[in-house]
DNA sequence: TAATATAGTGAGTCTGGACTCATTTTGCTA
DNA sequence: TAGCAAAATGAGTCCAGACTCACTATATTA
């Protein structure tokens, strides 16, 4: 792959990141384009359909989450990531649950790495030894939405996370 | 009104609230149209833009719930409730969070109906004293929206409200 | 039942946005 | 630096779907 394409590739993928972020799946690929710098025709050339950008988004993000988790740990681990994330979520619309675009593989390695965290965090008794992972996916896809949708201040968010944090406590 | 003007009012609020709720936001107006029975003029005439009938369908399910959650009370009021919504916002994929939408009345009339829930809960000794309207709202729509675009099934469903029972159990 | 305002109809207009492709530009290799 | 394949360009095509309106049908009322 030539220099170029390269580095037209990360552009457009983070062009896209934010107009989607802050208008919503619906958000014309012209504009992707326009903040990339690019011509619309770039943008197809690397992503044949809208749903390959947006799959790639999602991919791109699931991959970072999955780092991040992967780099905590320890008794309070699973309560700083879904601090984070929701904060972040709350912040800037960031793109989740894409309706219609689903990539399994990155979901799996985000979901482990979760798991990870709740298993440590039981470890430690932080967390209640009956809880288990889906659930506590669950919570955080939800609470993120809530956090994105609803635009909750930070006084929400804390509020809001402590009753689930007291929920899943030991 | 017209008697006949009525009936189509209805009838057009009932196939749009399927339509949407199954096709998401995005389905159009010509499907709703077709589902009710009558003309595409004939919605445009009711709901002089799209905008108009997504917002009549989500006062009308906001005003139902506030009904529902207004009929219910004691100590396992507010459990009920919840309970109740998030597995129909499972089954079928009511309208929930509308982009750009909003209704503050309805929402507002929503939001006393749980308040009241969940002062009950309080009296009764189910739920903590310290725990406030808001985050019990957020957490609301936040598990109504996982639960939606999730799927969750019927044990999920049971998992994830249980952590966040815990959490408000006094 | 006649008069008429109100409501329904659906072919047609218009627009935004996804996607194409002939042409031009550019990075790479020999 | 010449040659060329890879990449970029952006005007143009195409279509779905929101919305219109001239006309027809019907509920209501006197």
């Amino acid at each position: 792959m030539r220099a170029d394409a390269q580095r037209n590739r990360e552009r457009i993928l983070d062009a896209a990141e934010e107009v989607f972020a802050r208008h919503g799946a619906a958000a014309s690929t012209e504009e992707v384009a326009r903040r990339a710098g690019v011509a619309i025709g770039t943008v197809f050339r690397h992503f044949p359909a809208k749903d390959d950008l947006l799959t790639a988004i999602l991919k791109r993000l699931l991959a970072r989450l999955a780092e991040d988790a992967a780099a905590l740990g320890g008794a309070d681990g699973l309560h700083t990531f879904f601090t984070r994330l929701v904060a972040r979520a709350a912040a800037r619309r960031t793109v989740v649950g894409l309706a219609g675009v689903d990539v399994p593989e990155a979901v799996g390695r985000l979901g482990d790495a979760v798991g990870e965290l709740l298993r440590q965090a039981q470890a430690a008794g932080t967390v209640r030894r009956d809880v288990q992972r889906p659930e506590v996916m669950a919570l955080l896809v939800s609470v993120c939405q809530g956090a994105l949708h609803g635009g909750w201040d930070e006084d929400l968010q804390a509020r809001t996370l402590a009753v689930v944090f007291a929920g899943l406590a030991a």
